[in-house]
RNA sequence: GCCCGGAUAGCUCAGUUGGUAGAGCAUCCCCUUGGUAAGGGGAAGGUCAUGAAUUCGAAUUUCAUUCCGGGCUCCA
């Protein structure tokens, strides 16, 4: 997912230094094991990096701990000062030269079906590999580098080809910008919502429950608060929510589809025969099921239906990620119905939607157009319709987006909101998908104004994408300190003795009365102690109480980012939190 | 599912060549009542993930399982 395309750094130094140094990787692993261990089969320069893909042979074997060992030859052949020369060759050499590496002879294969110049590269006299380049033309120019992990990775992305052998490394133009690149990834580890999820008491995952998250009672506030915050929102957009069944029997699924198709990801309870039941992997088909009862006039459309049921899907071991990839999960899941002539207007105003969302959260996010895909349902024609409308609609409101070819879904093209983790892992989140399959398989049918019977098309639509992720995203994305409105707690009443409880309870009565989330602190430490702790907690406001404050019935406020505001009138900090509340702010009171 | 790692107290981590476990923080008790990031003392807390194997003896070696991490595949 994160496979990054290199490609329009072609030209870059930093480019060439990187793919150069995926070479000199090669070239140490085969002096140091000898060329009878290995295939080479590929090794491009990404991003942030390199990676190097081989196929082990005679029982190699590879791992950390080898590091050092490569390491040093590379630093030796870095010192060697080989140069590095590119030379074309005709498809016949190429064949000849690389004719016991099955890896290059498929690679080899391919460039003569595009026709295309065969180019290698020599590093002095010991090192040849077939590849585009470019390169630096010395070895000597690789400044900084290290191997970072190993990896297995199936020869051209295939799951049904064989998995080679992956090795990570990267490197920079100096030594300094290598360390930043090092320390920049430990300071974002930092922020990783599996750590920090736990660590203020948002939620956890028992090994006993794979990919379900526990929520605790501050995860279940920012839910909460996530969910009333949509309810509002979509409720004056008229958006009707509705909840159904968790488990249906598998006939539903047979009408769906999904029987056939998404099995494998489905909990299933077999309570005996004809009585298979399914925890729900999606809410569509009860969607469609609604939708079905009773007889609609296309008076009814767009017909809005809400569901944020829990949903489950099974799902292989080792593709569950923290709260980004799960097993249970809610999505903030809506199920439009229109005819064909309202799909461009909904979407444009989904996609409003979706842009207050993500300013009120402060995210930048892109939008990915997928299209038709090789195994998709319906007729091309209405495709091209379709995707040239979507295509429009992000022009027309001047959105990020990029086209992901054939990446839509079977049943119709669709709008992905893609935004990264701490890591630079790009994840979806929102989607808005348009399906014309459904509802013909569940026959739905309005009555058009002519008279005449029609079926809908259906509108697919999540904002937040799942709760779970979009909650691991913004713990990321805030480090744990959530804006006010969010905060689990939004002030710590801090006394700096046992003769400031009276007011202090006086004035948490009080602001629980207003609504704020406010906990008292009266254990017998130290005021710094307690500011500490409320500081971990990162929690926005510490109101500390001390005899001054008693006396001129106000509180000292202290925020999360270390100002300290002073003494505040108590009345007037109310209504300053209050006011930032209720406008969703990004910011503290100062 | 696949490749490579990992699992020691609630948390963060020590644990030398195999001889049945330690620290700090957190918890509980006592003392301490103080102005913006840790006051002091004491107590309690572990079948070293689980199950086997090797051994006189396993946290330590081997195998399997579960879960976790980095990737691949798949996905919201």
């Amino acid at each position: 997912m994160s496979q990054i395309d290199a490609s329009k750094h072609n030209s870059d130094q930093l480019y060439k230094i990187r793919h150069s140094a995926e070479h000199i990787l090669t070239q140490a692993m085969q002096r140091v094991y000898g060329k009878d261990k290995f295939y080479m089969a590929m090794g491009p320069a990404t991003d942030d990096g390199y990676y190097f893909d081989f196929e082990p042979l005679n029982g190699f074997k590879i791992s950390e701990e080898d590091f050092l060992k490569i390491e040093a030859e590379m630093a030796k052949i870095i010192k060697e000062k080989q140069p590095i020369i590119r030379s074309e060759i005709t498809i016949d050499q190429a064949k000849e030269l690389f004719k016991d590496n099955p890896y290059k002879l498929d690679w080899l294969n391919s460039i003569e079906d595009r026709n295309e110049i065969i180019s290698i590269y020599k590093t002095g006299e010991e090192f040849t590999d077939l590849c585009a380049g470019p390169h630096v033309e010395n070895t000597s120019e690789i400044k900084a580098f290290k191997l970072l992990s190993i990896a297995g990775a199936y020869w051209h992305g295939d799951e049904k080809n064989k998995m080679l052998t992956r090795i990570y490394g990267t490197a920079f133009e100096t030594q300094p910008d290598l360390e930043k690149y090092l320390f920049m990834i430990e300071e974002a580890k930092k922020r990783d919502h599996r750590k920090l999820g736990p660590q203020l008491g948002i939620f956890f995952i028992d090994e006993t429950a794979p990919g379900m998250p526990y929520w605790l009672p501050k995860g279940t506030v920012i839910i909460n608060e996530l969910l009333n915050f949509w309810r509002v929102e979509h409720q004056k957009r008229g958006y009707l929510e509705t909840i159904t069944p968790q488990l249906n029997k598998k006939e539903l699924y047979e009408t769906s589809g999904h029987w056939d198709h998404y099995r494998e990801h489905m909990f299933i309870c077999n309570m005996g025969e004809n009585e298979i039941y399914c925890l729900k992997p999606m809410n569509c088909p009860n969607a469609m099921t609604i939708f079905k009862q009773g007889i609609h006039s296309y008076r009814d459309l767009p017909l809005r239906l809400s569901d944020c049921d829990a949903l489950h899907r099974h799902e292989k071991s080792g593709e569950l990620n923290g709260l980004l990839r799960v097993q249970k999960f809610a999505q903030d899941d809506a199920h439009i119905f229109v005819t064909e002539e309202q799909i461009g207007e909904e979407y444009k105003r989904i996609l409003e939607i979706a842009n207050l969302f993500y300013s009120i959260f402060g995210i930048k996010f892109k939008i990915r157009l997928g299209t038709r895909p090789d195994d998709f349902m319906g007729d091309i024609a209405t495709w091209d319709k379709a995707e040239k409308e979507l295509e429009q609609i992000l022009i027309d409101n001047k959105f990020d987006y990029f086209v992901g070819e054939g990446e839509g879904a079977f049943y119709g093209p669709k709008l992905d909101i893609l935004m990264d983790d701490c890591l630079g892992r790009q994840w979806q989140t929102g989607t808005i998908q348009l399906d014309f399959q459904l509802p013909r398989k569940f026959d739905l049918k309005y009555t058009d104004s002519d008279g005449s019977e029609k079926t809908p098309v259906v509108i697919h639509r999540v904002i937040y994408g799942s709760l779970e992720r979009f909650m691991g995203i913004l713990i990321e994305q805030f480090a744990g300190a959530f804006p006010t409105w969010l905060s689990p707690v939004q002030a710590k009443i801090i006394p700096i003795t046992d003769s400031q409880h009276e007011y202090a309870n006086k004035i948490l009565t009080k602001l629980r009365e207003e609504g704020i989330r406010v906990e008292l602190d009266d254990r017998s430490e130290k005021m710094q102690a307690k500011i500490r702790d409320a500081q971990m907690e990162k929690i926005p406001y510490m109101l500390i109480i001390g005899g001054r404050e008693v006396d001129s019935n106000s509180v000292s406020v202290r925020q999360r980012d270390g100002q300290d505001l002073g003494a505040i009138p108590f009345d007037e900090f109310l209504a300053k939190v209050k006011e930032q509340i209720n406008t969703k702010s990004l910011n503290l009171i100062k």
